[in-house]
DNA sequence: TCTGGGGTCCTAGGACCC
DNA sequence: TCTGGGGTCCTAGGACCC
């Protein structure tokens, strides 16, 4: 039989959890919170919950505040530690990339694609299980498909621990029956646009009318969507380097600002640190974006062309405390953040895109 | 009850040009 | 008197992901 190319979804199990959890070995089997300071009167969120946590109904995403309350007494609440995320992450994906004739694109701190041509795709995520769990004492899961799709979703079948493989084959048995939102990419607004239509399953939205998803969503998403319904997506697993096309800060206050003399203060500051990220890169910056929340609820985004790119802070400070003159200072502000977005290097702008967010 | 911080890509509609 | 059609660029905002 000829070898078959596959892809594989390695996803480390309650990453962050875990790599707190192995420096202080005497967390083991309690309920374990990162998020923010560490500090659950903060407003912050959480990072990651351990399965110990999770039992307790609290996860990713969650209000420290709202976690603090459904935590039992024994519930250790940590800060967020990127430099320790960043070189776990780091040793994780040097040990998988040195696994024999794979192609490995990194997807975010704790989840990449596989590409792998073989007889033995679950041989490949079982080795790749060992040698992660080895190296870094991590456990991941694996889910293996016919393409990034299949083989993203299929990973939550396989936790924790294990592998579970989604292909073209038991699509519509493993998946037709559930909820679109379980489809990557979906989330809950396009969940319920696709409700007002009728379409609430994954084998109804294969079903549905492509052109009534085209009128609905447009001619690239209407598309996407009913590709996604069948678990057709693309297959390719790319290893070149990950080019950055933009750099952000964002500051949620303890204390909502109050005036603009405060926030004209926080946008000159985030302003410059967001730049100097981009400028790091060698690239010159070409657009300013500022994203607000005021309180407590209506989050607003503005963005201005700037009238050439440039590589001077002083010139892109002033055009992003030009763009929040525009603001409406007379409410109060939550969250602040500014974001540079840069030229792309020569041919950067050439590699295909795909409408799933993210790193893909 | 309270909602982080870092990203990417898509769409609608107006301006402008030929 | 009525008012093309196609293309590109730009802004604002929406939605999703880790």
């Amino acid at each position: 039989m000829e070898p078959t190319a596959w892809v594989l979804h390695v996803d480390m199990d309650q990453f962050i959890a875990a790599v707190e959890v192995l420096r202080r070995p005497e967390l083991a089997g309690r309920p374990v919170i990162v998020g923010g300071h560490g500090d659950p009167t903060e407003r912050a969120v959480v990072s990651t919950a351990s399965y110990e946590a999770r039992a307790f109904g609290i996860g990713s995403g969650m209000p420290l505040k709202i976690a603090a309350r459904k935590a039992p007494p024994d519930a250790v609440f940590l800060p967020v530690d990127h430099e320790a995320y960043e070189t776990a992450s780091g040793a994780v994906m040097r040990t998988l990339r040195a696994l024999p004739r794979v192609v490995l694109e990194v997807i975010g701190w704790d989840e990449c694609f596989l590409g792998v041509t073989t007889d033995d795709p679950e041989g490949v995520a079982r080795a790749a299980q060992r040698a992660v769990l080895d190296a870094t004492s991590l456990h991941c899961s694996v889910g293996i498909g016919d393409n990034k799709v299949r083989a993203k979703i299929a990973t939550e079948f396989g936790k924790p621990r294990g592998t579970f493989r989604l292909t073209e084959q038991n699509w519509f048995e493993v998946m037709g029956e559930r909820g679109t939102r379980e489809l990557w990419g979906i989330g809950s607004r396009i969940e319920k646009r696709l409700a007002e239509h009728g379409i609430r399953t994954v084998r109804q939205l294969a079903d549905a009318d492509p052109g009534e998803l085209v009128a609905e969503f447009g001619p690239k998403m209407g598309v996407w969507y009913h590709d996604l319904g069948h678990g057709r997506g693309p297959a390719v697993v790319d290893d070149s380097p990950w080019v950055a096309r933009s750099h952000s800060r964002e500051t949620t206050f303890q204390q909502n600002l109050t005036n603009a003399a405060e926030v004209e203060e926080a946008v000159r500051t985030l302003a410059a640190q967001a730049f100097d990220d981009c400028v790091a890169e060698g690239r010159p910056v070409v657009r300013v974006h500022l994203k607000v929340r005021y309180a407590p609820f209506d989050t607003k985004t503005i963005g201005r062309k700037l009238s050439a790119p440039t590589t001077d802070r002083h010139d892109f400070v002033a055009a992003a405390v030009e763009l929040a003159s525009g603001l409406d200072t007379q409410r109060e502000v939550r969250l602040l953040g500014v974001r540079a977005e840069m030229t792309m290097p020569d041919g950067g702008d050439a590699v295909e895109r795909t409408p799933v967010r993210g790193r893909i």
